[in-house]
DNA sequence: TTGTATGCGTTATCAG
DNA sequence: CTGATAACGCATACAA
């Protein structure tokens, strides 16, 4: 008995650089089974509340912390969730990885980053994701609406969830942040400071976030009573140079707006600076709101008055959901959930009452 | 046999949802021992060619993938690498995480986030990184300018790897920049554009980098044969907030720079806001530059002329550095070694010559 | 409530 | 050069 650990005691410490320790040393220090201690590592119910204390106690002695391969190999279950995405916008991709690694860790699930073309093949982009052993996959816009890409996916019977999208499909687990009403929120809050112009910046118009944005704008409006007029309406892309052409193009307008509401901030901070390089003032001639706010809404002068978007958190509860069907086996990934967060409005200098004509 | 077979596959369904190819059933199919198969798959040299490519093709037509979770299980060589941080500049920190998983997918090491207060007590910490059972630590800036933290890391055996630090710790894998070189080469290039006044905004004073790319600013003034000036050497911290003021009381000089390096993109953005409040052109009154090449850099106008640091680049190497390190065992992780990457300056339109008074 | 047997997919070790 | 065998650390299934 005694030779026989010692044995296996040297063997591994020859393999491996670590002594790590393992269930048998707990359960032999605590007098129970291997059985037993896992059953306590795993909260089973069925445990006595006296052996319980006395495994934990011996956990916490001993400094144990469960093998992850190990685990995942003897339950067959393992986790590795991908992360797609195609259009590396630097601040939305790492809030996006902030939430979904902390989340991430807490499952002991890996996430691996693909970077893909918005045009690839979906068919081609499913046999390199099997390739990597992927059980789930994370799509942020503007891949969460390509339906082709999710079908295909989800036809695989990968878990998938979209995040940010405004095509729910079919078997996809989704998490979203209600735009329209966002964006009709935001618009409202311009007209209560008196703006009756307004104008407003579109998104690409291949993410259906654009389309969103924009009925907000409309919504809102109708709701004033304001005529909508297709002048202000300008057609962006979300970049920062779109922005550019679309706020010169409002400015030029007989009658220019008093207010210019952008689809997101990049675009409202091109939008700013337009504005400045023709000598206006932000918000004293113009008043500027954004959407998003990410890191350049704080980092331009003035901040921009921008709509939260819980990105960290939307990424966080969609690799929940996505650990959770993995975990829960094939059934539980039919019942696809759709969450949703809150979004906010965030006041900060780059809006404000109309100057007086 | 048949009947063996048939059993143990009907139980592997049962448990896992995806039928995954086994090394078994390559070696099956190929008519050799799952021994053999591994061997192809790690590259073992000591295989005939004839085998070799057999095994291989079989591999390729069932698809066979290797399990991870059971090749660390058996080879006892696991591989989670932390990322610790402290200031998430999110642009700095997305690029480093997409090159740290991008290489880390590479050799199926899961990367994990730990956030942590830069004042930590470094023990705790530790203590913390061990219950989730990582082998190495990846320290981007600031933490990897705390010389206690990388002391009590590396003594608890971790491999560490310090990302653009200017304090190398011994035992510890580096990956740098030449900081001031870099900083020197852009000061050098505003002098050539006929600057000779040229105000420099610095960073946080307890980061190693802000020293770093003050000397490299000093020695080009010097070198130059310019007379370096107190007043024009400002204090920042990094912040935008801290470039606003640094600018300010640049410009407020009685006789004003004609040109101003800040030691990062967040405060020369700051810069060109302050200098366009006060009605001021950039570049024709005042050239700016930054350093990082960071987001903000194109998305402002104008676009900044900038030091680009390939921080995905840097994260990539020092988790290779890492891997390699774990994957050698505990003697190579004796011999850290020192990696460094080249940097650029990218012109934009921020910095031109100077107005004839 | 607890323990026993067995296998997850791979690799290390040693024998041929 | 190749194969048989025995772990790796844990969890499922079933027995007690």
């Amino acid at each position: 008995m005694i030779e026989g650990d010692a044995s296996g005691e040297s063997r591994r410490t020859a393999r491996r650089g670590g002594a790590s320790v393992t269930v048998s040393q707990v359960a032999h220090a605590a007098g129970v089974s291997p059985m037993t201690v896992s059953r306590v590592v795993n909260g089973d119910p069925r445990v006595s509340q006296a052996t319980r204390e006395k495994v934990d106690e011996v956990i916490r002695d001993l400094g144990y912390v469960p093998n992850p391969a190990a685990r995942s190999l003897a339950s067959g279950r393992q986790c590795r969730i991908g992360l797609l995405y195609s259009n590396p916008s630097a601040s939305y991709l790492s809030e996006f990885l902030v939430g979904a690694l902390a989340e991430a860790a807490r499952h002991d699930a890996q996430i691996i980053l693909e970077q893909c073309e918005a045009e690839a093949d979906a068919a081609a982009l499913v046999g390199q994701l099997r390739r990597h052993r992927l059980d789930a996959v994370l799509l942020p816009p503007p891949l969460c609406d390509d339906p082709q890409l999710v079908e295909a996916l989800v036809g695989v019977g990968m878990a998938v969830a979209q995040v940010a999208t405004g095509r729910p499909a079919e078997g996809a687990h989704t998490v979203c942040m209600d735009d329209e009403g966002a964006a009709a929120a935001m618009t409202a809050r311009l007209i209560a400071l008196g703006h009756r112009r307004i104008g407003f910046i579109g998104g690409d118009p291949r993410q259906a976030s654009s389309q969103l944005r924009l009925t907000g704008y409309r919504r809102a409006l109708a709701e004033a009573g304001i005529a909508m007029e297709a002048a202000l309406e300008t057609a962006g892309d979300y970049s920062y140079r779109s922005g550019l052409a679309s706020c010169e193009a409002l400015l030029d307008l007989a009658v220019p707006p008093t207010a210019i509401f952008a689809a997101n901030d990049d675009m409202a901070a091109a939008a700013v600076a337009v504005t400045h390089r023709r000598g206006l003032d932000v918000p004293r001639d113009v008043s500027i709101c954004g959407f998003d706010d990410t890191a350049i809404a704080t980092t331009i002068w003035p901040e921009l008055t921008t709509v939260r978007q819980p990105v960290a958190e939307m990424a966080r509860m969609a690799t929940q959901l996505l650990a959770g069907a993995i975990a829960g086996g094939a059934e539980e990934r039919q019942a696809a959930s759709d969450e949703s967060v809150a979004f906010s409005l965030i006041a900060r200098d780059s809006d404000g009452p109309p100057q007086r004509a």
